[in-house]
DNA sequence: TTTTTTATGGACTAACACAATCTTTTTTAG
DNA sequence: CTAAAAAAGATTGTGTTAGTCCATAAAAAA
């Protein structure tokens, strides 16, 4: 019932990027260290995301990466998704056949589905436009 | 982010205890039946709902288990955290000594706790008050 | 052109949690 | 005493998580 760490990590990431003056990358080194990430994972959990289309990179000498969108344009749902696929509180809700469809009502599929839509629309509207950027 | 199989079983359980008449209890035997839930699994779960004060039991030929209360004052959350233990949305919401402490100003930690006090209150009101008995 | 600094890609692994299963013991009604 | 039930605990299989390692590619700078 947790986030992993690998999206957590990713918010982190991308809060960190958000908040870089227009124009500058952030490379896999800065990130890690300012954020304290593992540099490996990090390195995958960017490349995931420069994947999904949430981010853009640069190779080279001076490369690095920056958000591919507005911050307020990125939400943290796009980010957890973009890591860990579709958001799911339960098995019942992620799947045909689950245990629910074998009988013929079960009342408790329904709770779910509501609660799970309800999270999904905080994490949708929580977005990285709010944090300060850095300045200089 | 995903409720674990062993507390959606626990919730399962717990409701088809309480359709039961009044007085009336469940084996493992008949509740892994009619829920289909491996039987030694559920053994353990119905053991570890007893021992947290939501069943009680009965051993002996015609033993089996009932709920401790009145349905409508278990609610899903009791279920949930006495199998699973305390429900977090994120590992920064769950121990003292998270990245968030870290820095000065952790500015998504505030996000994740309100998300769970709204998760867990949700959890909280939903109880087993609601699902019909079943009849003789 | 060579070197250096960056990302890319993929294979690999260690540890842990999850989802059971197996076996033995205890209880109690008939 | 026997049968049917719960209790208890050890063990196992499997998958996911959380990384690591290493080789390759790109591109700017020297």
């Amino acid at each position: 019932m947790r986030l992993s760490r690998k999206s957590d990590y990713a918010l982190r990431a991308v809060r960190h990027l958000s908040t870089l003056p227009k124009g500058k990358l952030g490379s896999i080194n800065s990130v890690s260290e300012a954020e304290e990430i593992p540099r490996e994972f990090l390195a995958k959990i960017l490349k995931d995301l420069t994947r999904s289309g949430i981010l853009v990179s640069f190779q080279g000498v001076t490369g690095g990466y920056r958000l591919a969108k507005l911050p307020k344009e990125v939400t943290f749902l796009n980010v957890i998704e973009a890591i860990d696929g579709p958001v799911h509180l339960n098995l019942c809700t992620e799947t045909a056949n689950c245990s629910c469809e074998k009988f013929d009502n079960c009342q408790m599929k329904g709770f779910w589905e509501i609660q799970e839509v309800s999270f999904k629309k905080s994490l949708q509207r929580e977005h990285f436009g709010k944090y300060k950027k850095i300045k200089k």
